[in-house]
RNA sequence: GCCAGCGUAGCUCAGUCGGUAGAGCAACUGAUUUGUAAUCAGUCGGUCGCCGGUUCAAGUCCGGCCGCUGGCUCCA
């Protein structure tokens, strides 16, 4: 059997499923089908309501063509008999596609079955080659992604070579749920949104509470050393504060409306920067003081539609890791370059290795004078370089006051997410008016360089949650040891072994729970404490400890000293 | 917001044709005093998301609303 690329595979399978679609439901209009990252779809426009039910009975029509080994027929036909075919037919998306095709392109079909449709190709040679296949899901998608087209049922579904590899991407997708930090944070009693409290909005419990603190407390300790210093700003502002800023005219779908104090309307921060911004205002300025490098564990709230919320990945309320570099032209290259390190080395620090950069670079509609954006884009690809970063460009994907990079990481299970942001600002320096006096005595506008490493807090948090699988490193688990009284009579021993370690600076619980060892030890594991020790009458008689790992398992007798320097040592190194 | 699905105890879930709401785990109480992933027994726990309708009777059928899940668009 010859071998496909994946993706001519899929796109084969989604005109397949098309052809099953049309079997099972008749009167189909049909718009794209496309093979995707992680699989294919096709967009349908019937009468029909598509259930879950119908996936079944798909995927049993697509088997029945598939063993029918239809061949897939390419055809070159002229604009004129492929749109006649369509109108015939009544397929109007397609004969909006058809439009689209550039003039003095060949348009091609490829029927297989009953099916035909307009397609660049390439194909399977014919439907027997597809054979692993499996419909995940029902979706609306609007006709060419915007709200105000038609709604169009849209059918997931994925295809591999062979079954053993679609099995295993199968189970990865239980792996995926398995680890889903929703679920994780109920389980280990992390947080929670409650209904009543507000959708989007998160409450944290005392034990992601103290894992947010020690990131946090992580993140507060680098910023300082690498240069940083801190702020703290309020959560409101003045109307006039957003009206300066521009927000009022580009950002105001995302934010809440304004509050009325003394008949002055405030806005709740969907960003940080304007206050960064009057900070830096509130003395002149010169280039002697440059570069400033503020930072903000800044909470801001912003208005997202309610189809989009996501546990802890997508929020009305979050704190993101903000930082504002304002510089001079000459510093620029430096202080990019400075930030991408310092973000690498954050990321390693939490156990990620994988990362991609992703440039944009100056849209059609920009602020700014060229010459800056030349100077900027050059800095963000020189930092890329020196780091030896994967790059992908996004020409004229950059926003409209300024080029960026930003950062994908790749976590435990392959999954990447958008996290880091190093963002050029051209418009709010103008809009208020930030100088700085240089040397030769006139005043300058000064480079500012939005960025967050993290992101925010709540989706930095579902990440790593997920990364782990719950099981954070030593240096991040709230409860670092946990020790098993063999028997009551060892609760003594159990305390003044945990207020030991308390001493020491870990954080360690006695399990006073009148139940077996195993029950303790399994309970244990459940929560993902990283060492438990087990006290009974040897440890009592020998002074020491028998430590448990909750990776490695057993692993001996130590004294509770050396079991100590060994964990200081592990959190030392936050080990991930 | 839109399309589709879902919402039963703290958690995971069962509940037939419309006929007195159930299990396991957790919690609590008692017994047990345990040696590396579940000791036993008992008890408590429910406005079946909310509001309305149909019906002698609604967890179950119908309508509206809220929330969640998967997508669309956007994004930290």
């Amino acid at each position: 059997m010859a071998d496909y690329p994946l993706e001519t595979l899929r796109h084969s399978a989604a005109h397949l499923m098309a052809a099953a679609v049309k079997s099972l439901f008749g009167n189909v209009r049909f718009d794209i089908g496309p093979a995707i990252e992680e699989g294919f779809y096709y967009d349908f426009d019937m009468e029909h309501r598509l259930v879950p039910e119908d996936l079944k009975r798909i995927e049993k029509a697509m088997q029945k063509l598939a063993a029918r080994r239809l061949p897939f027929e390419r055809q070159e036909v002229s604009r004129a008999e492929a749109e006649a075919l369509f109108r015939a037919e009544g397929q109007t998306y397609k004969l909006e596609r058809l439009a689209d095709v550039p003039a003095g392109e060949a348009v091609t079909l490829y029927r297989c079955g009953e099916f035909t449709d307009l397609c660049r190709g390439p194909h399977v040679e014919h439907s027997g080659h597809v054979k692993a296949v499996k419909l995940l899901s029902i979706a609306g998608s609007y006709y060419r992604g915007d709200e105000h087209n038609p709604m169009l049922q849209r059918v997931y579904g994925t295809a591999f070579p062979s079954q053993e590899e679609l099995d295993a991407y199968i189970q990865r997708l239980e792996e995926a749920k398995r680890r889903d930090h929703r679920r994780i944070g109920k389980e280990l009693d992390l947080f929670s949104i409650s209904e009543v409290v507000g959708p989007g909005l998160i409450c944290w419990h005392p034990k992601g509470a103290r894992i947010r603190h020690l990131i946090e407390s992580f993140w507060r300790e680098e910023h300082y050393a690498n240069g940083y210093e801190l702020l703290y700003t309020p959560h409101i502002g003045r109307a006039e504060l957003w009206q300066a800023s521009g927000h009022l005219d580009f950002y105001r779908d995302s934010m809440y409306a304004p509050m009325d104090i003394e008949d002055t309307p405030y806005y709740v921060k969907p960003m940080n920067c304007p206050f960064h911004i009057e900070i830096y205002k509130s003395s002149s300025r010169s280039y002697r003081d440059l570069p400033l490098r503020w930072a903000e564990l800044g909470t801001v709230y912003r208005y997202e539609k309610s189809g989009v919320l996501h546990g802890l990945m997508r929020v009305r309320g979050f704190t993101q890791d903000d930082a504002h570099i304002i510089c001079t032209p000459e510093q620029i290259e430096d202080e990019i370059a400075t930030v991408l390190r310092f973000s690498l080395a954050m990321w390693k620090a939490f156990g990620f290795a994988e990362i991609k950069a992703y440039l944009a670079t100056r849209p059609e509609k920009a602020v700014g004078d060229p010459e800056r954006w030349e100077t900027a884009l050059a800095s963000l690809r020189k930092a890329i370089e020196r780091e030896g970063l994967d790059c992908q460009v996004d020409e004229g994907g950059g926003a409209f006051y300024g080029p960026k990079i930003d950062l994908k990481i790749r976590d435990a299970i392959g999954r990447q997410w958008q996290t880091t942001t190093i963002q050029f600002d051209f418009n709010e320096p103008e809009r208020f008016d930030m100088t700085y006096v240089a040397a030769d005595g006139a005043r300058h506008r000064p480079y500012m360089v939005h960025r967050a490493l993290l992101g925010s807090l709540e989706r930095f948090f579902g990440i790593l949650t997920e990364h782990y699988a719950g099981a954070f490193p030593l240096w991040l688990s709230p409860e670092q040891v946990r020790i098993l009284p063999v028997g009551e009579n060892f609760l003594e021993l159990a305390r003044r072994i945990a207020d030991d370690l308390k001493q020491r600076h870990i954080r360690a619980m006695v399990d006073t729970q009148s139940d077996t060892i195993g029950a303790k030890i399994r309970r244990a594991q459940h929560e993902r404490i990283p060492y438990m020790l087990v006290v009974g009458a040897r440890e009592q008689e020998s002074g020491q400890v028998s430590v448990r790992s909750r990776g490695e398992g057993e692993l001996g007798a130590w004294s509770v000293a050396a079991f100590a320097d060994r964990l200081s040592e592990e959190i030392a190194g936050r080990k991930p």
